[in-house]
DNA sequence: CGTCTATTTGAATGTACTCAAAAGCGGTGG
DNA sequence: CCACCGCTTTTGAGTACATTCAAATAGACG
């Protein structure tokens, strides 16, 4: 099982000691996928939380209105799963498919529950994660209202460079939140200009 | 000092003893504002976690062409505070104003990291409000792509029925990422319809 | 090669914005 | 207590950004 990804991620943070070490190692799944294999289904309740060891994901969810919207594309070393369904037990919303072959670490809820409580290092180290993310969301939220579509293409582009060739247009404009005709058009404008 | 409202707030997640009941209360701050105050000013390091004890407060940021957008409305029981200015000390680009008198509690940005090293259940207590909050911003976010303005106000005021009274509306349009104009035209269509 | 899906292009439409002006409202001073 | 001042809200006209719908073109993959 490799599990490298997750401890380099980990002892960013906190310092894990032997136990702690093979303690985490024993409850992790390993699961590897195929490019357009569905991880999770929207409509289950969510049961892990998943770490992207290789490859892409992406994650979206379906509105009332039967529209995708991706909110997350994922690579090597992040972090990814539905906290509100883990949470509460309620079907999740959001569907999480590979976008190239690839391999994630599966944390199961109970197991992630049992490890906050045996060593409270992950306690820290869960604290961090999810403050870091908060703080990642807040500013992409803030980015939404004061930049134009066209410069959030640009910083998408810049910001994840190697995810463009994975991933289809569409899905990249829904990232956005535009239609894939404007993006398209948004394209054009910027070859040109 | 009143600090029954951080002591339930906390209570609500973890059991604090007398030693960290007591520790806690040594190192918050109370500080009453009056209406229209500035409680923290955008430009300076952010230097605490910042709890409503009474009053409403609101947090905006600044874009570079000098437009603010409301990105919080605060009452009781309610957090505020720039994370990622805390964590980098970095100049904040949010300020904190009071809408109407008040009191908050103020958790020096050292003391709350002191309270994280001294007792692991403010681990624990921040984990879970971080991971809460996260996935109201994510709901928050979801909910901008898939609804009408028009709903979102709506929504806006089903989920803050007390707020609108203590908020001129253009704060209340800013919030909703719309301009004030809009939200009057929003208005007079429901009034009507 | 053919089929299926993604992307591009264009025209018409809609949603929200800008700018400007009028009306409303609250607080302050005479 | 009322009149005035400054700020907020409303209203309207014109405009810009982004969408929808439809059709043409390009690409991917069996």
């Amino acid at each position: 099982m490799n599990t490298a990804i997750l401890l380099s991620q980990i002892n960013q943070y906190v310092t894990l000691n032997e136990a702690e070490t093979s303690y985490l190692e024993s409850i992790v799944i390993t699961r590897s996928f195929k490019k357009n294999e569905v991880i999770v289904q929207s409509g289950e309740p969510a049961r892990y939380l998943i770490l992207v060891n290789a490859g892409f994901l992406m994650t979206y969810y379906t509105d009332k209105d039967n529209v995708d919207h991706v909110v997350q594309f994922a690579s090597n070393g992040w972090w990814t799963g539905d906290l509100y369904s883990l949470a509460q037990d309620v079907p999740t919303i959001y569907t999480t498919k590979a976008l190239t072959d690839g391999e994630v670490l599966l944390l199961p809820k109970l197991a992630h529950n049992q490890l906050l409580e045996k060593y409270t290092k992950f306690e820290k180290y869960f604290r961090i994660i999810f403050h870091n993310a908060l703080i990642r969301l807040q500013f992409r939220f803030i980015e939404n209202y004061s930049t134009t579509t066209e410069e959030r293409y640009l910083a998408f582009r810049a910001r994840y460079p190697n995810i463009e060739q994975h991933v289809a247009q569409k899905y990249i404009a829904s990232y956005l939140g535009i239609t894939p005709e404007f993006l398209s058009k948004i394209r054009k404008k910027l070859s040109r200009g």
